[in-house]
DNA sequence: CAATCGAATCGACAAACGTCAATACGTTGG
DNA sequence: CCAACGTATTGACGTTTGTCGATTCGATTG
């Protein structure tokens, strides 16, 4: 695989994918963003602290029923994605969900 | 990981990722299907499809620059995720979008 | 500073994935 | 029915991924 990182911070390219051809790049990009999410575990995480509006990675391992360092690995994913964004709290990891790059994602495929 | 196929027929369930909890089973299809399209040569693939309105998979070889049979091995998981529809017509096949199921992708991220 | 606690990183391993050459399958046309 | 052609499948290989125990890192608190 291409040793390209995923640019969490840039927007994603908006081209919709069924009405305009999408470049290489662009495909690799949104690949990458994709792939950070079809994850079973990514996915639970991902749904726990929307739905909560935040959560603490001090109740994930039990939450999703996984190691702290599988936890710890998957949380890591997705900000490296820019699905999630990460907060410390003293000595406690929080995190939310970054709603505008689901949005992204979902007006890309459109 | 879990054996279970994706079952390209039924409908994807419709709980929105960020409004309501979703069941391990339910992360598990949904992560199948995410799965299906976080590859870049597959998101090519659907793209090319969904912007010609149709596609002969004797073009995609040359379109993304692999072989014929890694050609056919991504159209084959596209179809199985239920994204892509397959149509023989005589000896060429011809596939094109399903757009209800990308729809169904798109609302669930919501 | 030292002890403690939560979370990230490391090292290792099995399973899954992307890729291609070679082969088998199906359809068409002579 | 046989040769030709398009496509799917098989078998193999290197890479990536998900997982966990052990360790390290950081922040808090005594």
């Amino acid at each position: 695989m291409k040793t390209k990182t995923l640019s969490s911070s840039t927007e994603l390219c908006c081209t919709p994918l069924l009405s305009s051809q999408i470049s290489d790049d662009d495909a690799f990009e949104l690949a990458g963003l994709l792939k950070a999410l079809a994850d079973p575990v990514r996915l639970k995480l991902v749904n726990l602290i929307a739905t909560a509006g935040e959560g603490c990675a001090c109740d994930f391992p039990s939450a999703v029923g996984k190691s702290q360092a599988t936890t710890s690995h998957h949380l890591g994913q997705l900000v490296k994605a820019g699905i999630l964004v990460r907060e410390q709290r003293g000595k406690w990891a929080w995190f939310k969900v970054n709603e505008e790059r689901l949005a992204a994602v979902r007006a890309v495929l459109a």
